[in-house]
DNA sequence: CTTCGACTTATTGACTTGAACAGTCGAAAA
DNA sequence: TTTTCGACTGTTCAAGTCAATAAGTCGAAG
């Protein structure tokens, strides 16, 4: 079939009208009347296609996230060496949570003091980039390019050093988002933390 | 001299019933009165010697923090590897932060999240700590047993990734101080972290 | 130099209120 | 049957008030 269901195709319309919204002034920010008027429709009319406005926000959030998703894994499979794919990853996660936080989820308070419901959510994502990673590290493993052997902890371990070096810093900026050096800082944090811990595993 | 000058002795006494105070109900459940009669003086007395309550609260962190130092020093003293070392700094800062959670400072809110007077003396430490650092990894690069030319960045990098790996922590748990599984984990997922770092920058 | 009682000023937490908004419902259009 | 919306309700939350409590000052006295 050319076109999706009908109903389908309206959700994708709205998700993406709300998308924008709250790219620009953040969740709480947006009323559902604003998204509403954006795709011609009345509010309750929403309310047929997302329960509630978390719901939509939700909706807004995974599609970002199947969106990484996928790049991450095409990012494995290139045919580069395990460490690149590694720095390759790091990057494209980088610009990744520049995007939620113009979302509006990461500014206000920090990383994690989100509603548990967005909580779950990222949490299950989580579990998604931890078995990317662990293929990455297995792969490298079995291409005799690095050396642990448990690629399960190793990318527990990894994650968690990158989830660190940006609470970090999201900590340290209160309220309003990133500023662009502050963002470039990370960035290279990142790397050159990432390259220690390549060399830390490399089989030499 | 024996004993010192009786002002500087009687705040050492202030600075105690102040520290044991805070670490108990936290800054700001504690008043003036309270450690004022913990001492044995009027509240007015206490204002003779600490300006303010934060000025008070000041002097027991930077106390904390000496003391901190103070032993730091003393493992950069002993006579085992720098790696070694490297692994006794962080149960030992481990242990330290343990303190300043029960001293009220990171439980309500995360890391930073405490006024910009705190912060300074927190950011002052941290230029403290990573001279310390750098000493070891300098050192390490002196016996030929780490590889890495800027002991001054590796410092940077390294202290970087314990301060992230505690930030996650205390931004999850929201509140109440970090009970004693997460402590483990914590102290545990430092420990690997810290193994891979060495690895990383270990001449083999 | 140190202490304190009696004072003033600042902070805070509990309560109130009003407007804005999330979310509901039943009727009706497609 | 699926989708839309106008008109409704109940919450939530920022802003404002107020009283209690605690921070901080000062002058006199030991």
């Amino acid at each position: 079939m050319i076109s999706e269901k009908p109903s389908k195709e309206r959700e994708k319309v709205i998700i993406d009208a709300a998308r924008k919204r709250f790219a620009h002034y953040g969740f709480s920010k947006v009323t559902m009347e604003e998204i509403a008027a954006d795709v011609e429709m009345g509010k309750a009319s929403l309310y047929y296609y997302f329960p509630t406005k978390e719901d939509l926000f939700r909706a807004v959030i995974l599609k970002e996230q199947n969106e990484l998703k996928r790049n991450i894994e095409l990012i494995l499979e290139k045919s580069i060496s395990a460490s690149e794919k590694l720095l390759e990853f790091v990057e494209l996660r980088m610009k990744f949570f520049q995007v939620l936080v113009n979302l509006g989820t990461l500014s206000v308070q920090s990383y994690f003091d989100i509603k548990s419901i967005f909580k779950k959510l990222f949490f299950d994502f989580e579990k998604v980039e931890l078995e990317l990673l662990e293929r990455m590290f297995a792969e490298g493993k079995l291409q005799k390019e690095f050396i642990p052997d448990l690629p399960e902890d190793t990318a527990v371990t990894f994650l968690h050093i990158l989830q660190g070096l940006r609470c970090r810093v999201l900590n340290w900026t209160k309220g309003q988002g990133i500023d662009e050096e502050t963002h470039q800082k990370l960035n290279q944090e990142m790397k050159t933390a990432t390259n220690f811990f390549i060399h830390g595993i490399k089989n030499k």
